[in-house]
DNA sequence: ATGAAAGCGCTAACAA
DNA sequence: TTGTTAGCGCTTTCAT
């Protein structure tokens, strides 16, 4: 059986194609008899209004598009999934493209999306991207009228809703809380440097050094890029000074890092604590169980997808705006406890 | 600027509207000048054809639909990325869905993209489907002409192609393995017992113990489901039977059983081993690094991909066909090593 | 070398 | 109550 038009309808019954079309949206101009053997036939042959021509009618799609930089990671796996559920309930079918951090496939899907097929679109920048600093091709997008929520890896540089995690105030906080049981020579390993996200963990971190009198040192955050070997990284770290406790940026690198000092026989919390960001499924799992900062992906993604679809349904214009989203410390056996004492004197 | 059309450019020139169009598609019919500045035109107002009324024309949307029962679960992540990477690199979108294994939202996902909206899809069934066996809505599809691929959870019920991991053989080859490290007496957990997959690696579970002439005693397959207390049950066991292995059906079980055991101070591998299935994150973070199953996710989804774009641009008719893929032992350091002695006789 | 017209599947204003 | 027509944006014969 191939796909039946209204037209296969209204040849069957020597009627016109509108009839057919009122009777199925189930006009009162029609007659209950007709109306009723038609769509009868209709249900029968299973017949599906075809969505491609709606969307060329309606000039709009109930299409959304995604574009995350990795979907592998598990943040934007929850992101995506917190779009896809909240889209799905309120009528929007998604369409998810992922740039793997990279600016030609980034600038190629946007392309892609903004050629009709979708009414706005949800994304997070590739790092690429985001190095590079070239944001033509988003700009383009939204002179096309196509609304757009940026989430997580966003830019000044182009006027949309946002979405961000307050990743300067989750530096500060992690550094706060670490310094406060009782840590003093406190590390950064990070390997999103390039990213505005990373930078500004690195700043929340300084701000917090600085509020306590204590010296931000270079050579304190370690980058780490993708042939770089960790363990040197951190041997080199080690040697050098005397840490008492490692922020790591990612999940992979906060469990890395963890068993690097494991094999090397310091103990984690004792000798040198670990907070790592993201919180995933790696973390509590690992022994000690890490402390993680955790970015509530899917709230995020709720967060997204109600923004753009509010957008696309209201009429007349709403004014842009930027959500900063807190992150959430979830202590586990990676950090020493909180000395009382001390937390008093904050 | 509003979204530019053929007919915006035509009016601009005052020429026709197929006139624009055979230059901006570089036909030979068109003058070089006319042609020129046609285009020139059409790059500077950023004119991209609309893709929706391209579909209609065609009938061909260049996308495929992809459903998948969770995303949150590594497996499927690992197969939309292999799908999403290769069905971009050969020019088409991915529409990504999630029945979050739900029987209804499955369904209403296929009506909804078998309205025209793609030229394929790739799906796995949702657990709840494969529970109550209802199978109308996906015939509904294949009876449309729209080309599906299943893979991991199918079913035999519907006729296309299908990419199934060898399950069977999973179960029978972990099962023989941990027989030939010396284990006799093994249990399985299971969180997926509804499923096809589930119960074809107990199948083959059952058959390694059968051809080493052991017995096969259905206490020895623990079910969890949502609701349950993994850690009683596991105690159940334990007291019930001299258990020296433990085969766990997915990752997290595996990790969460890793931790019962340690907290109940069993030793693993000595005491008890374990092999995880699906080897994602987790497994080689927890220590004992877990013995993992590893399904090759990426490389299905890829796998689904081209059989479906295949199947699309091929004109004349194709067999369907159903790839078995096989699984690969990852082995770290939950099991014991393979008895030297013991494997000679095999 | 350029344009007119038909048509993909559908809805909606307007006629009958 | 039913039908005719136009048009969404585009390509593609078939004139001119």
């Amino acid at each position: 059986m191939k796909k039946i038009t209204l037209k296969d309808i209204a040849d069957h019954f020597g009627v016109s194609i509108s009839t057919v079309s009122k009777a199925i949206n189930d006009s009162h101009e029609i007659s209950r008899d007709v109306k009723l053997k038609i769509r009868q036939y209709a249900k029968a042959h299973h017949y599906r209004p075809n969505r491609i021509a709606l969307s060329l009618l309606k000039k709009s799609t109930n299409t959304i598009g995604v574009i995350v930089p990795n979907i592998l990671n598990y943040f934007f796996t929850q992101v995506f999934y917190g779009i896809e559920k909240t889209a799905n309930s309120r009528g929007y079918t998604v369409i998810s493209c992922v740039s793997d951090e990279s600016f030609i496939k980034e600038q190629q899907t946007m392309k892609l999306l903004s050629a009709g097929t979708v009414d706005g679109i949800i994304m997070s920048l590739a790092e690429q991207t985001q190095a590079k600093g070239d944001l033509q091709h988003i700009l383009d997008v939204m002179e096309n009228q196509i609304p757009m929520v940026m989430f997580d890896r966003v830019t000044d540089k182009v006027e949309c809703d946002k979405i961000v995690v307050d990743d300067f105030e989750a530096g500060y906080k992690t550094t706060k809380y670490l310094l406060q049981t009782g840590c003093k020579k406190i590390a950064i390993v990070s390997s999103i440097f390039n990213s505005s996200v990373g930078k500004l963990r690195v700043e929340g971190y300084r701000e917090a050094l600085q509020e306590m009198g204590l010296d931000y040192d270079d050579k304190m955050v370690v980058k780490v890029g993708g042939a770089d070997d960790l363990e040197i990284l951190i041997s080199l770290l080690l040697d050098s000074i005397a840490v008492d406790a490692i922020i790591a940026l990612d999940e992979m690198t906060a469990v890395d890092t963890l068993n690097i000092l494991k094999m090397k026989g310091i103990d984690v919390p004792d000798q040198i604590s670990i907070v790592g960001f993201t919180n995933g499924r790696l973390s509590k799992y690992v022994s000690p169980a890490l402390t993680m900062v955790s970015q509530h992906g899917k709230y995020i993604g709720e967060l997204a997808a109600n923004i753009l679809m509010d957008r696309l349904a209201y009429e007349g214009d709403m004014p842009f705006t930027t959500k900063l989203v807190k992150t959430s410390l979830i202590e586990r056996d990676s950090t020493r406890k909180v000395d009382k004492n001390h937390r008093a004197y904050q």
